[in-house]
DNA sequence: AAGTTATATATGCTGGCAGTTATATTAGCG
DNA sequence: CGCTAATATAACTGCCAGCATATATAACTT
């Protein structure tokens, strides 16, 4: 299994995460869209659905797929570090505040 | 070459610039820190460089590498309409707001 | 049940990437 | 100037990812 990091390199995943975020699409769309062979783009769902990114649903011989977001906080916490580094320098303190309060909060929220 | 999202999927080259976190390392150091050959390292670090995320500066026969995240600004990017996909539902239009009201100050900064 | 539509899996090919060892380069040192 | 140290590049190798074609599976249609 590859981590969220490589299944989000590859670009044409990345543009099928895109094509999803307006909603949930069957496969054969998504095939017109990209110009790429219907198992090419199998192969890369079941890449996205094994890394949990997508999941799909049955209509009758069609399956929809569903974009799932959660994996790529992972990607997010793993930028939060550089993330003050190419913002400007003088308010990067105050941000970094900023951020570590709302991580309370959502820790309260729990 | 690759593109940001290739260079730093590399679970390697994630770590080094994990270790440029806290200041910049000479290549030997690095070595010393990663289990892998010179060469190896050598290699990341040139697509690293590549993509903009490290530079070297001299020092005697050494070669100190300092991080430079500007590049991971793009990711950060992409991932931004994700981002509230996985935050809390309820919360999500206000800080998505809030963001925009960011956007505009950051624009006005500049 | 046979035919059709939609998707998934199997298979084979190919290119490129990451690793190694060996060698070149560049800088300091006696 | 020869020698050592530190790093970069070259050459080679093994492997895996992504693509296409061909085939299997599943569901709907008549």
């Amino acid at each position: 299994m590859q981590s969220t990091f490589e299944v989000v390199a590859e670009p044409t995943r990345r543009r099928i995460l895109d094509l999803l975020l307006t909603g949930e699409r069957a496969v054969g769309d998504l095939v017109a869209e990209l110009a790429m062979s219907q198992p090419a783009v199998s192969r890369h769902l079941r890449v996205l659905r094994d890394a949990g990114l997508v999941a799909p649903r049955t209509d009758a011989q069609r399956r929809l797929y569903r974009l799932d977001a959660r994996p790529l906080a992972a990607v997010d916490e793993w930028l939060e570090p550089y993330r003050r580094l190419w913002a400007g320098r003088l308010d990067s303190l105050a941000q970094h505040l900023d951020e570590m309060t709302d991580d309370l909060e959502r820790k309260d929220a729990r």
